[in-house]
DNA sequence: GCGACAG
DNA sequence: ATCTTGTCGC
């Protein structure tokens, strides 16, 4: 069984029509927790990372199992930029590439892995609808991000150094985020919600697939698949 | 008008 | 993101 919404999307949209489709679509965001999803403990995460050479997109998915980490399959998609990077829409230039290596990732596997983690924001957007949610949303799955640095908003007070600490992002009067410091004395990762999940749980999830380095092992792996020549 | 700006 | 070697430091 495919992902019948890989191929029901219009991506070929302009800069303006692509802002209506996000301001649209971010009234669906749903920040409940994981466990209205599964009657579980999470299992599988993805970590999903594009790579842009040559005018080629290429999309990796790397899906872990928790709690060991051990990698239990591998994706990648490759096809052409369908738009060129502007801040805030970075969903319209990775998502056409990064849709169908979930589709083969979940023929291969039967389903999606439980929770989908993307190289960037979520709610932590000017419309609180970043590629984060977007791959939620249009997927309906759990699904949050984690970025190396800030789209909007700020962080309220001073980050400690130590690992797990965490500060709020806030834009405007609302939280959108979190700073978090993955290891001791280096720079904070931004982690906000996609879909289906609470900011916490995304915290925790992040801080479990990152027990040696800044980035989480998944996004580790994925963007090294994603750079892989063919 | 000026500066900021995920990957 | 990408172009790219060595180097300083925990």
């Amino acid at each position: 069984m495919s992902l019948p919404i890989v191929h029901a999307h219009e991506w070929d949209v302009s800069t303006a029509e692509a802002r209506t489709i996000q301001e649209q679509l971010a009234s669906k965001v749903q920040t409940t927790h994981l466990d209205e999803t599964y009657d579980r403990p999470v299992r599988t995460i993805a970590g999903i990372d594009v790579s842009i050479r040559g005018g080629i997109a290429q999309a990796a998915v790397s899906v872990l199992e928790l709690p060991d980490l051990s990698v239990a399959a591998e994706s990648v998609h490759r096809c052409d930029i369908p738009f060129p990077y502007v801040p805030g829409y970075l969903s319209f230039r990775e998502m056409p590439a990064i849709l169908p290596a979930l589709d083969q990732l979940a023929q291969d596997m039967g389903a999606l892995p439980d929770v989908l983690v993307t190289d960037s924001q979520g709610r932590a957007h000017p419309r609180r609808f970043g590629l984060a949610c977007h791959l939620g949303v249009v997927l309906n799955h759990p699904s949050f991000g984690v970025a190396k640095s800030i789209l909007t908003g700020e962080p309220l007070g001073t980050l400690s150094t130590e690992k797990g600490s965490t500060v709020p992002l806030v834009d405007g009067d609302e939280q959108v985020g979190v700073a978090l410091r993955t290891r001791a004395n280096v720079n904070p990762v931004y982690v906000s919600i996609g879909h289906r999940i609470t900011l916490e749980e995304a915290i925790d999830l992040t801080l479990r697939v990152s027990p040696r380095y800044k980035i989480p092992e998944t996004t580790r792996h994925a963007h090294r698949l994603s750079r892989q020549e063919t």
